[in-house]
DNA sequence: CTCTACATGAGGTACGTACCTCAAGGCAAG
DNA sequence: CTTGCCTTGAGGTACGTACCTCATGTAGAG
């Protein structure tokens, strides 16, 4: 059996209010008895009975997600798995829930993360673009003891805080070895497309590229990126202008998670037959893409991982425990029409 | 707040006792009053705090994996994987162990399953080749309401028990569509390098891969498969043999989760650098090889993912709940160097 | 020496469920 | 009408922890 705490009390020779004063940090404890007790707790091996303590202070973690307004297939996706997740975690007494604020308003969110409350939301996993007002209001989140992960983009990596999702660096240079290892000996222009060239990601997955073509398919040329900003008619525009200048062209790399206007319009002006495609993101679009053969592979990352990690990250911080950072890294996952 | 079980008995109009007594199938109860008890646990949402409840009972869950005794790359890093979710889920009162049998002799296996105990054990994860001795051990096992899961590979998919792993018919297509994909338009002979292929698991990938080749890269010939048993001196004597047989030989695909025999062997005899090679399984090696070039790509299962996708399934068992499928599906992961 | 502030102990209640005992009511067979 | 079984209710204790109050002890300052 597991001690409890009144094993630990009889260990430590003191009375079970002492120990609760302890555990729960609370003031009016001789430091010498702390120690006395932490000694205790590392001899007997004593582990807080997270299920009684949430019980007695009939406790429930809400989690929050905040995600985009504008929602495309990859969002859709996004909500479903945290749906799920809800579902799956009721019994467990964590409550899971996806809000959608426009992130590209920095006011917004910062408004909305000003909101939170701690008595009423224990963590928030971000899916938002970095801005200044974004990081204050975030750090003021973890002042007032709200769990805050960085979910799959958004916020650069440096700070200390823990962020759930794919290196895009390394996804970048994944797609250039498909593509460069599919088209093999022979030569051409690669066309790269993305919804805009603003946001970290994207500027990583584009480094990580040009790193493994520059250094491994030297017969290859990159083109300049093209930025679709999700408008249709300007998608076609550049497209169509880009394979006519580019007779060499033989393959395409599509950044953004929202793949399927930039592809359509590759499939009617060039033909995707004649293209080696790489896109992002497992959707019921790329998927139908990839079994039509028109896209050659995706390169995804496992979003009900995803969503199930940053969970598992928040609850652990709000326990003080640290989160197992072998079992949250978010693979890179390369999808054929085999493997789907 | 969530209803409790007082709620419960207010909107049933019975006492506490009564819904104790549906809740918990205890005898006693009048069929019309457990429809009415069972319409307002639909009515107001009810669900049973497992929390609570484990605490009364003080129960622990207790999970088995069974691993084969002889160790591999690939066995050690399940066993860390399984030692982790161990550690990750004391908190959540589930204790995990593997243990190491000799999963070749039927009858150790059927006795080691007939000696665990409903007051000891909860759930069994078992990695064992199929054998009838085996199946019915197992079915005696739910009927003593211990939970069973197949993990990764073993006994056929066809019986009602819940499955963890990938499918290795896919799988075998992933890696024949990598390799007819990395040698593009060459002509030549594929190498099938395998520990045995009295394995299901063997039998599919086998299966899988030759379909695609036959059907995608017609160019492409695959060899017979070569069979190890694991034994070093057989391993470098059958590829030398098939390399000396084969001139055109220009890819080959080790099944095994046992790679690094066969794949110094290959670097030996013909020099991997001459060949596309795909192998099963990330391990240290592997790793490695894939670094150095001398892989080409792996095809893997996500062994975390795999471990506590078991421990879920057996959880939701216990708790006579339905897994949630679409979480527990262990993915076809291709790793190339650049997504490692 | 007394007074005070601080440190600790003792004991209670609560959380939601499981499991136990005992009593009370209803209904049917004799 | 009585007997006995079946069904239901009432109430208690326990699980391990949180959080509260009150009493007691102890050491240092004045």
């Amino acid at each position: 059996m597991r001690p409890t705490t009144k094993d630990l009390a009889k260990e430590a020779g003191v009375s079970l209010a002492t120990v609760d004063r302890v555990l729960n940090g609370r003031p009016g404890v001789k430091l010498k008895t702390v120690t006395i007790v932490n000694e205790a707790i590392e001899k007997i091996g004593f582990v807080r009975n997270i299920q009684a303590a949430n019980l007695a202070r009939s406790k429930n973690y809400k989690f929050q997600f905040i995600l985009p307004l504008s929602g495309g297939a990859f969002r859709n996706e996004l909500i479903k798995r945290i749906e799920e997740a809800n579902l799956s975690l009721i019994a467990d007494a964590i409550l899971v829930e996806a809000i959608h604020i426009d992130v590209n308003d920095p006011h917004t969110v910062a408004n909305h993360l000003a909101s939170l409350k701690s008595n009423m939301i224990d963590g928030v996993a971000i899916m938002v673009p970095e801005a200044p007002q974004v990081r204050d209001a975030i750090a003021r989140l973890t002042e007032r003891s709200i769990e805050v992960v960085q979910f799959l983009s958004g916020q650069p990596k440096v700070s200390e805080l823990d962020f759930v999702g794919i290196d895009n660096h390394a996804a970048g240079a994944t797609a250039a070895s498909l593509v460069g290892r599919f088209l093999s000996p022979s030569k051409g222009k690669i066309m790269i497309v993305s919804d805009s060239m603003q946001s970290r990601d994207a500027l990583e997955r584009r480094l990580g590229f040009d790193e493994v073509i520059r250094t491994e398919f030297p017969n290859l040329d990159v083109l300049p990126s093209l930025e679709t900003y999700g408008i249709e008619k300007r998608t076609k525009h550049i497209i169509q202008q880009c394979v006519e200048n580019n007779p060499d062209l033989c393959a395409a790399y599509v950044m953004s998670s929202e793949a399927e206007q930039s592809i359509v319009e590759l499939d009617k002006s060039i033909g995707t037959d004649r293209l080696v495609l790489v896109a992002h993101e497992r959707t019921a679009f790329t998927e139908r893409a990839l079994q039509n053969n028109q896209i050659d592979a995706i390169i995804a990352q496992n979003t009900g991982h995803a969503v199930r990690s940053a969970i598992r990250i928040m609850k652990a911080r709000c326990e003080q425990r640290e989160p197992f950072t072998s079992q949250e890294t978010i693979r890179i996952e390369i999808l054929l029409k085999q493997n789907l």
